[in-house]
DNA sequence: CGGGTTTGACCAGCGC
DNA sequence: GCGCTGGTCAAACCCG
């Protein structure tokens, strides 16, 4: 990619000229070049993000077989989502709700920490507001209860609780589905466009793998075409705000206007 | 002062 | 009905 890049020495775009020399046909073959240079980066983006959906729908299978294998957590009762979601139903429609609910909107997230580390904080980008915290019977760790507080009207929560049988393991349990837009976007396009960079960032964080892929309904977004679109304008903005490109490209643009003596 | 965390109390489902 | 358990509430507290 980087030898598509036009770099401001380079005489890529034709000789250098002197200022009074036909700047409006030389800035439209800038124009131009630069516009061919954007279509083949989206291109290019296009591609990167559909190897990533199938490389992540690939370990989305394998995660699943996995999950299969050792077998799915039991169902776990709710108290008041019966009644919130579920007002018109009747007691057996109202239970069958709530099974589908569950396996419908619940994901599974294993995340390596280290081990002794005591927080129970996973590192997934929304913002999460701590409400309880309880210790469970079949795990000497606690267990804490997190709600969404990026949006008032967002009702998905996220039980975090160290596994019993690796310390170093942090089981995230989400319930439900974000109605907002994740909050760093940003973040995830670099770590869509180049994870290495982010698990720099956040060494002691190490994602394991997601379970139940299938009712991820969060991740379930990003294979729909309609994120494709969204995702490739998100790049964009990206590479426009990254002042490493803008620079570039204004180095580039100013090498090439005219300059007028300093009278 | 507003937002987040802590923590004991409370509530509801389930099994016996 | 009772006890156990998981989930939630809410007051007190903390922090920037």
């Amino acid at each position: 990619m980087g030898s598509n890049w036009i770099h401001p020495s380079s005489p890529g775009l034709g000789p250098r000229r002197s200022p009074d020399r036909a700047p409006v046909g030389v800035l439209e073959a800038m124009l131009n070049q630069i516009s061919e240079e954007n279509r083949r980066l989206t291109e290019m983006v296009s591609d990167m993000y559909t190897n990533h959906s199938a490389l992540r729908r690939r370990l989305s299978d394998l995660a699943s077989v996995a999950t299969c294998e050792k077998g799915p957590a039991p169902p776990k009762r709710k108290r008041v989502d019966c009644d919130k979601h579920a007002a018109s139903d009747d007691e057996h429609g109202c239970k069958r709700s709530r099974e589908e609910d569950a396996m419908a909107k619940t994901s599974k997230i294993y995340v390596r920490t280290v081990p002794s580390d005591p927080s129970l904080v996973v590192m997934d980008g929304y913002r999460w507001r701590k409400y309880g915290q309880k210790v469970t019977r079949d795990n000497p760790f606690p267990r804490a209860y997190f709600r969404c507080s990026f949006a008032p009207s967002c009702h998905v929560k996220k039980k975090v609780q160290r596994s019993a049988e690796d310390k170093s393991l942090l089981v995230a349990t989400y319930e439900g589905v974000h109605n907002h837009k994740h909050p760093s976007s940003l973040d995830e396009v670099y770590a869509l466009m180049c994870p290495s960079i982010m698990n720099s960032s956040a060494p002691s964080i190490d994602p394991v793998v997601t379970r139940q892929p299938d009712v991820d309904r969060g991740l379930g977004e990003i294979d729909s075409p309609k994120f494709d679109g969204a995702l490739v304008e998100q790049m964009v903005a990206t590479l426009t705000k990254d002042p490493n490109f803008t620079a570039a490209v204004a180095a580039a643009i100013s090498d090439r206007i005219p300059r007028h003596p300093p009278t």
